[in-house]
RNA sequence: UGGGGCGUCGUCAAGUGGUAAGACACAAGACUUUGACUCUUGCAUUCGUAGGUUCGAAUCCUGCCGCCCCAGCCA
């Protein structure tokens, strides 16, 4: 079952593009795009963005393809632990590479070729200066910048320095490979940009085989090249870099993919680079990688959001060039939506009041018949146990009720969900004036939740058998950090913002027993109250739940109101 | 005094010369054994701004303003 809207196809201006190559059989009529990450890191909602894009484009295309492929150029930052995790939450989410899984780094021999061939063709040199060196020569972005005095050495002597540094016998940073283009051009990245690297330092897949590897621009342009690729969709601070993108392949007068930039996600109240988030991480602020209130793809897995969700989500903020910063509520409703058709749902009292109702038999327990979605029957019913000591949701009780509060309070009556009416009789309090039970009777004639007087009760309650409840650890998620945008402030820290509430872990919740037997990774409703799954680390004697998003609720917004007015 | 982008509702986003889609948010109301869901209604005489072209401009032209990115041997 799936709620993917299906129906409102997507459109944006790359697909605009595609379809008028299309149209011109610009690629014979072919469409492949790839998703290109660096296994440094692991997946989050931005890339996410970027996957439903290349893999949509693939699958709304009649054979149209998109690659997997690993941009592992730059060893002392990747793992082979970043390719696994990335592989599985590509794969959760839904979409599917075939055969077509590749990295950058099967390709460092033709790569190596392609270089010697630039050398060759007196469009490459060795460059000895150091690496401050050339940052000086690089120029401003004002003034332009100088030759550098190893740009004219000889192809024989480029080829010759090349092949040494490739057999190791320089140190790292004594020399480097540049394109030769130019210095004074206005695009820094096209004043004899690096193409390799010396850097000793084995490689996750290739061991100790290379001690150079080829930067960025030579070798991802080269990869697209190399795996017939006809849109290169990248984000938009890689629009400068498509000069040296075509040069490359000008030169090399190689398959020529067509690179278009689009605006990288941002989301409100959160980080959403790799690096920020790696920081995280290794500085303990969050429990992982994988930590539910990450915005991570596998955060968000265990946090209990669903694959359709997120691409219902991508599908909804769109693709264009503008900066965006899409609130919240747009992600929260995308759960929401698909959570409120598959959901069953069940009830659990998070912060538990005591009631005791003292017309109801001390000895008689009852069975009652509650139904697992309001809207859909298919989904049946199930039967929940009843007694005279129940609990209740402690919120839904005000000794002072304020006007427009419609649940229990004394002398108040209520309706128990799928259960009995029940009025609130004595309120019973602790040595500090706490509320700590509440003393209530309950009509026999209203089994069921309503009574044959057809009287009306505003309010219906959550409830949970106190005999029968199951004890349960609830984490209540919210926002990571306190301000919309946590790095706009350039003298502060982002981790400066981070949010202390965004954990809030309630230990004594109570829930239904048949909440307690639901299936890891499944979701369900507590009524009321919100979407919720088992925690990753939920155990038989231990259960705990993930709260994932709450439902709406307008109670809170109408008591704010009242708040701000008086 | 460099280069590259972008400016349409609070936030996203359609629109590509014919008279401003949709979503989220917000507001009002209906329904309701979840203050949920669902439903109804409202929400840009105006498209950064000033001119120009045109019968007609968010769309074409010009000037101005604002915002973002670029000086890694990171990607």
């Amino acid at each position: 079952m799936t709620t993917d809207k299906k129906e409102t196809a997507a459109s944006d201006f790359i697909r605009a593009i595609i379809a008028k190559d299309l149209r011109n059989n610009k690629n014979n009529g072919r469409v492949v795009t790839r998703f290109p990450p660096e296994p440094n890191g692991f997946l989050h909602i931005g890339h996410a963005k970027s996957i439903c894009l290349n893999f949509g484009i693939a699958r709304e295309n009649p054979g149209g393809v998109c690659h997997l492929r690993f941009d592992d150029t730059n060893p002392s930052k990747e793992e082979d632990a970043y390719v696994q995790a990335i592989q599985n939450d590509v794969k959760w989410l839904g979409f599917d590479w075939g055969d077509k899984l590749f990295y950058a780094s099967n390709y460092f021999n033709q790569l190596y070729e392609y270089a010697v061939k630039l050398i060759n063709m007196g469009k490459a040199y060795i460059c000895s200066l150091s690496a401050e060196e050339i940052r000086q020569y690089r120029g401003t972005l004002t003034e332009p910048g100088k030759d550098s005095p190893y740009r004219n050495r000889s192809i024989e002597e480029n080829l010759d320095l090349f092949s040494r540094m490739r057999a190791g016998e320089f140190a790292e940073g004594s020399h480097i490979l540049r394109a030769k283009i130019d210095m004074s051009s206005g695009n820094l990245n096209m004043r004899d940009p690096a193409i390799y690297r010396i850097l000793k330092v084995s490689h996750h897949r290739t061991g100790d085989k290379w001690c150079i590897y080829p930067m960025y621009d030579f070798a991802h342009c080269l990869s697209d090249s190399i795996e017939n690729i006809t849109h290169s969709l990248c984000t938009l601070e890689f629009e400068d870099h498509r000069p040296l993108y075509d040069w490359f392949l000008d030169v090399l007068k190689v398959h020529h993919p067509q690179q278009i930039e689009f605006a990288r996600l941002n989301l409100d109240y959160t980080v959403m680079s790799k690096r920020k988030l790696m920081q995280l991480v290794d500085g303990g602020y969050v429990k992982g990688w994988d930590d539910p209130r990450m915005l991570t793809i596998s955060g968000l897995r265990r946090r209990g959001y669903t694959p359709t969700a997120i691409r219902n989500f991508c599908r909804t903020i769109g693709i264009a060039k503008r900066e965006n910063r899409i609130d919240m509520t747009v992600l929260e409703n995308s759960i929401r939506d698909d959570l409120n058709v598959l959901a069953k749902r069940v009830m659990g009292v998070l912060k538990p009041l005591k009631i005791i109702i003292e017309n109801y038999p001390e000895d008689q327990e009852e069975m009652l018949e509650v139904a697992n979605h309001p809207k859909n029957p298919e989904m049946g019913s199930r039967m929940v146990p009843f007694c005279r000591e129940i609990y209740v949701e402690h919120d839904d009780f005000m000794e002072e009720p304020p006007k427009k509060f419609f649940r229990l309070g004394p002398g108040r009556e209520v309706r128990l969900r799928s259960a009995y009416f029940i009025t609130c009789t004595r309120v019973i309090k602790d040595d500090n004036g706490l509320v700590v039970e509440l003393r209530c009777t309950y009509d026999p004639a209203s089994k069921g939740g309503s009574s044959p007087d057809g009287r009306k009760v505003k309010g219906t309650m959550h409830w949970v058998s106190a005999r029968h409840g199951v004890r349960a650890e609830i984490n209540l998620y919210d926002r990571l950090f306190t301000v919309e945008n946590p790095e706009s402030d350039k003298d502060k820290d982002f981790k400066e913002f981070l949010n202390p509430g965004s954990l809030v872990t309630l230990k004594d919740c109570i829930v239904e027993p048949s909440a307690a037997a639901i299936n890891p990774g499944q979701q369900v409703q507590f009524e009321r109250q919100g979407y919720f799954c088992l925690d990753s680390t939920s155990k038989q004697d231990n259960i705990i739940f993930n709260r994932i998003v709450t439902l709406r609720d307008t109670w809170t917004k109408i008591r704010k109101k009242q708040g701000v007015k008086q």
